[in-house]
DNA sequence: CGCCAGGTTGACACTTTTCAAGCCGCGTGG
DNA sequence: CCACGCGGCTTGAAAAGTGTCAACCTGGCG
């Protein structure tokens, strides 16, 4: 079976991790197939030139490496062009959480900001590319670029509401709600990139999807094991095919 | 015994929700003493007075009373002066969970950037006063202002830090690790605001509390009777005073 | 004074975790 | 090419933690 998630306009290799040149940057952003999801939303054509000169750096990032660390100093944000990501915290006492996942057009490193100073790992799930977006560089053209600056405010602000979503499923639903969740989830935003929303499959592991969910890698497993038992999805390792969406729904909504 | 979150230098009465004149206005932040949390950190004192200037109307809020309201159109941030506040997010069925609680010089409604939309109700759970930020004059302020658009940027970044912290919170801590890290959290900010930071009146219902840490109203009760049986606090009704910090610490860090 | 929201406590039910055993599939190396 | 090993996944049974329901207490306010 095809892999589904690799995105049917991926570009050819770069070289990894060096800048690349003039030419090539101006492609960047304006030729990036993603960028309605990317920082340059409602920009006019010129002003997309202008912000591709600040993203000098494409790299690619092989599954299990690290492109921000936690506790390191904050340099630069990075938008996600193929691959996927987690974000993870760490508490005091070692015990890690997976605070998100990325995907293409996501937009990575702004808990950075504040302190100057990256609050989390992200570490790639599977091979990627990402653009670096140097901070400083970005700053200053946001105090020229009014429009720029608003959406900046708004990719910002969609992170907080996010996060509010995230703390009211770890606050408030059960364990098959949390996964509807993130199935539902996971599926509008493929669909958004242009996947098939019912078929996908899943990047991440049972105990990666139970330390964002807030559940022990078992009961993500009898979850799974429950619906498919209900007929509500198909699933096969990492492949899940959703079948009774509307059932997804409803147990997301906390009825039936 | 004198409430000790009466803060030392509130101010006395303006008109209620209506713009004050030019003279009250330059006041607001340049005497507002919660200047350092609020948003002029790190400006030139030139520079407080022109945001001042755009934040014309100071509101007092009577407990229970709403300053944001979920699905209205968004105009505005709020800077809390004095009193405390609750944010509060309605799932699809109907459950509600408390997002966070705010304190003076804290910023709400950061939420309803996004989309133009507030995504959460925010409500005064004591008569409380807020000054009143209209975006659109912040926006454009914050393109002249360098300084201060740098400042937004880390206090939009601090939010997301911060939900990221209560995502730890909800999806690896136990009961009592959380009403631990709850309690250090609010001790320290009461400190950072010259208040005792052991002995303080919680504003809001164990509901509330539960509500916020994701567990029920008994959870919350039973553990505070068991901190209050093991000596690390003493608790009488609202009022809690924190015996052993050392304590509150382990737990809070789960080596107990 | 009496009401009532808010808080405490107990007994029990339910969900999720923990611990344990075994399976599956994939990549590696013989 | 196949066997082996290992990470990842599934499943079961028992334990722990939290929720639910219910009774009762308490203090503040009309």
């Amino acid at each position: 079976m095809s892999n589904i998630l690799i995105h049917p306009n991926s570009t050819p290799a770069t070289t990894h991790s060096l800048p690349v040149n003039i030419h090539e940057l101006k492609a960047a952003c304006a030729n990036c197939s993603l960028r309605e999801l990317c920082l340059p939303a409602g920009l006019t054509m010129a002003e997309v030139d202008q912000l591709s000169e600040i993203i000098y750096t494409r790299r690619r990032v092989k599954r299990g490496e690290a492109i921000i660390r936690s506790g390191e100093a904050f340099t630069a944000l990075y938008a996600v062009r193929t691959g996927f990501f987690k974000a993870c915290a760490l508490a005091s006492d070692g015990r890690e959480q997976v605070t998100g996942f990325s995907m293409a057009g996501e937009l990575l490193g702004m808990d950075g900001i504040g302190d100057d100073i990256y609050q989390s790992d992200v570490i790639a799930i599977e091979d990627s590319e990402v653009c670096k977006i140097p901070f400083d560089n970005l700053d200053a053209l946001l105090g020229e670029m009014p429009s720029l600056q608003r959406h900046f405010h708004k990719v910002m602000s969609r992170e907080i509401v996010r996060e509010g979503g995230v703390m009211m499923m770890l606050g408030v639903m059960k364990a098959d709600e949390r996964l509807a969740a993130f199935l539902l989830n996971l599926s509008q935003r493929l669909h958004i990139r242009g996947y098939a929303p019912l078929e996908f499959s899943l990047r991440m592991t049972r105990e990666e999807i139970g330390s964002y969910l807030g559940l022990k890698l078992e009961t993500v497993s009898r979850t799974f094991s429950k619906f498919q038992a209900e007929g509500i999805l198909e699933v096969n390792q990492k492949m899940i095919r959703i079948i009774d969406v509307e059932s997804l729904r409803k147990i997301y909504a906390h009825h039936t």
